[in-house]
DNA sequence: AGCACGCCGACT
DNA sequence: GTCGGCGTGCTC
């Protein structure tokens, strides 16, 4: 037999089909090993084929016992090519990289148990009449084990208290025998109280109508208010597919959301359930990945590769908190969640369900045009109130002193809430102490090597850090250039909000939470578990605060520098920035305490934050979707961005204007007008980590499907010196 | 990704 | 003379 095989290797020179042959049947999906070129290499079978003509070499031997890629992902990795990723670079994404590059395998450990066949009379008989009370704890110890796998660890069992010598007494008299097996390492969830709730008729209605509805691969959005019960509806519908025989892909936003999830999941799905994400250790990881693979579990849940989950029979993708920028890869390869979850769904006759008390404008726009299934929620469960918003003019706090972090009313209210012993969220969107260092003699600004970006003063690390490649400085005291002493701070972050704070409040106790306080694996999860069991009084962070926690003790939410994110020169400012608030907002008051929100800014008039202050997601969306409509930009238009990146600015320049002028004369031939515009530019940072940027900007009329992929294919141009990808409706552009 | 091939400068 | 720098091209 011939089979078709790509090679692990991810260039784009080799990024094809290779052909060999086998002398026997090896299922597509399967890992191989092929020679390739003077060398050995590992590749992916997708193919069989019946024309041998090609094939000059063989497969050398086939790496494992199942196909490791299911046909389902092989198609996937052929529709993603569509879109400039590469054939490879999709499959890596399938399965864990730690089991590709052979560096994790299955836990074996060797335990102890009875020998097998052996009843209690018989062993009586071995022991003999002598008195052996040390020996029978043992077996009585292993018996209790359960039927199945009845051993333990020998060192378990001396922890335990068990005598060691009566240990080796046992196994010399042939009486234990030592065993191995394998043994599942299991990732760490949040305790959680398994109450059993009464659904309310939001609840069971939402529900309802997803697992009542007939259609095939349909789309539902849940938009609910922060607290509506989404989490149990989520889990409702899972229960309905898993009873179907069905499988299930649970996505949620980022890793400090997964463990807090895992844990309520596990308390009603139990082993059934997987999890996928980055903080799992690369055992962990190839364990769930292979429960999954093998069946064992049923639900996959995870950050957004967990789309990718190895599972049969999807019968329900469900994308909680839509609208979150994580699901967007940035990095490379750049896949879109949705995209690939419209695909499995697709292929499974599986259904979407999107949720977020934020949806984003585009996705609200499909559910009101009918193309998706609306389902509105409009009461938190306990029927409480959402929390007291107040907004402050910072301009009148100007005039008094100098500028200052925070306002009278804020202090005020922390002063209030530490009283009481209850505990606040301060929300800033900016970590690090300062974000750029300046001298005030001669305006020199420090900045990275590698990047075209001023770095971050980090005082906690003695540091300037720059956000974009990581590389770290010596912090400056005097400018280098002109050894002025006097230098000017940027705006400020978290750790400057946590060292004023402190000064001010010398009591409090106060944690935060950014990229820098979670760096090492579950420390994310530590900080937010410490905080929920009130072993600090504020907490204060970034973005991740906003995600979903449900702290009990929380009746104060502060949103400093409100406005920061508004003056994006990007469309989605309004959008992300209603997002953000409406979110940490939802963290205040929960249980029977009510919150209090108190939002800082210089533009106190601006709509967005009179829509936020008044919990309007339909004022804000209608609002925003007529200026989208005016201003022609997505949903109305679809925004085509290719990025072109390499280290020599003529490779980079060359290759640009050639996909820009590739993609002009598609427009000059197109009599419909789809493509509106075409524009090659450098990007908004022209240099990260040493690699030039640049990017051609193609607008398009929203409906452009036709066309789409003439575009795509101009931009197929990656050679050795310049990497390209594309990306619709980007959003973010840096 | 490797590895060979091949074409130029510096050295026991 | 040749040893070795790395730029280019190929792998069923």
């Amino acid at each position: 037999m011939s089979y078709k095989v790509i090679v692990d290797l991810s260039n784009s020179a080799v990024d094809k089909c290779f052909h060999y042959n086998f002398d026997g049947e090896i299922e597509v999906g399967s890992r191989v090993r092929v020679p390739f070129g003077p060398q050995f290499v590992e590749g992916f079978v997708v193919e069989q084929t019946e024309d041998s003509t090609i094939a000059t070499k063989n497969i050398i031997s086939v790496l494992d016992p199942y196909p490791v890629i299911l046909k389902e992902m092989l198609e996937l990795a052929k529709y993603m090519t569509q879109s400039n990723i590469r054939y490879i670079d999709a499959l890596r994404l399938f399965i864990p990289s730690d089991f590709r590059t052979n560096k994790v395998k299955e836990l074996t450990r060797k335990y102890l148990v009875i020998k097998s066949g052996l009843s209690l009379a018989e062993i009586k008989e071995i022991q003999g009449t002598r008195a052996n009370d040390a020996q029978n704890a043992i077996i009585e110890r292993l018996t209790d084990c359960g039927a199945t796998d009845c051993g333990a660890f020998e060192r378990t069992l001396i922890s335990e208290g068990y005598s060691q010598s009566a240990i080796n007494t046992l196994l010399n008299k042939g009486i234990l025998e030592k065993s191995s097996g394998e043994v599942r390492r299991i990732p760490k969830s949040a305790s959680t109280d398994n109450k059993k709730i009464e659904l309310t008729v939001d609840q069971v209605s939402a529900i309802d109508k997803i697992t009542n509805s007939p259609g095939q691969s349909e789309t539902f959005l849940i938009h609910g208010v922060t607290g509506c019960g989404k989490t149990e509806i989520y889990m409702s519908v899972i229960e309905h597919f898993l009873n179907a025989g069905k499988t299930a892909i649970m996505l949620v936003p980022e890793i400090s959301l997964t463990h807090r999830m895992l844990g309520v999941f596990r308390s009603r799905f139990g082993e059934k359930v997987s999890i996928l994400h980055s903080g799992l250790s690369k055992g962990e990881r190839f364990d769930e990945w292979r429960r999954l693979r093998n069946g064992e579990a049923r639900v996959a849940m995870g950050a957004r590769s967990a789309i990718f989950a190895p599972i049969q029979d999807v019968g329900v993708i469900i994308i909680d908190e839509e609208h979150d920028s994580s699901y967007s890869s940035e990095n490379n390869p750049r896949f879109f969640t949705s995209d690939i979850a419209q695909f499995r769904a697709k292929y499974n006759g599986a259904k979407i369900v999107l949720g977020s008390a934020t949806p984003s404008v585009e996705t609200y726009l499909k559910a009101q045009s009918g193309l998706y299934q609306l389902i509105t929620i409009e009461n938190r469960i306990n029927k409480m109130d959402l929390p007291i918003f107040r907004i402050v003019d910072m301009r009148d706090e100007i005039n008094e002193t100098k500028k200052t972090l925070f306002s009278k009313v804020l202090l005020n209210s922390i002063r209030e809430v530490l009283a009481f012993k209850q505990q606040a969220i301060i929300f800033i969107n900016r970590r690090g102490f300062a974000s750029f260092v300046r001298c005030k003699a001669c305006g020199y600004v420090a900045m990275c090597t590698d990047c075209d970006v001023s770095l971050t003063y980090h005082k906690d690390e003695k540091h300037l850090k720059c956000h974009f490649c990581g590389n770290t400085y010596q912090a400056i005291t005097v400018c280098p250039q002109c050894k002025n002493p006097a230098l000017s701070e940027g705006s400020s972050g978290t750790e400057r909000v946590v060292d004023e704070l402190q000064q001010i409040f010398t009591d409090a106790r106060i944690l935060r939470l950014d990229n820098d306080t979670v760096t090492a694996k579950d420390s994310c999860l530590k900080i937010l578990s410490d905080f929920a069991e009130g072993e600090a009084d504020i907490l204060v962070g970034t973005k991740m605060v906003t995600k979903g926690h449900d702290f009990k003790n929380v009746t104060l939410v502060g949103i400093l520098d409100a406005d920061q994110s508004l003056f994006f020169s990007h469309y989605t400012a309004n959008e992300d920035t209603f997002q953000l608030i409406t979110q940490v907002a939802g963290r205040a008051g929960r249980e029977e305490k009510i919150g209090k929100v108190i939002m800082q800014t210089y533009n106190p008039t601006h709509e967005i934050f009179e829509f936020a202050k008044k919990y309007d997601y339909l004022g804000f969306y209608n609002r925003e979707r007529a200026i989208r409509e005016v201003t022609k930009f997505p949903p109305y238009t679809k925004i085509v961005r290719i990025l072109i990146t390499g280290k020599e600015e003529e490779d980079v320049k060359a290759v640009t204007l050639t996909i820009r002028d590739q993609i002009r004369s598609i427009k000059e031939k197109q009599e419909n007008g789809v493509i509106i515009r075409v524009q090659a530019m450098s990007a908004p940072i022209k240099r990260i980590k040493n690699e030039l940027r640049y990017q051609v900007i193609v607008v398009l009329k929203a409906d452009c499907d036709n066309i789409l992929q003439s575009i795509f294919d101009c931009a197929k141009v990656s050679n050795k010196k310049t990497y390209v990808t594309v990306e619709i409706n980007p959003k973010q552009m840096q």
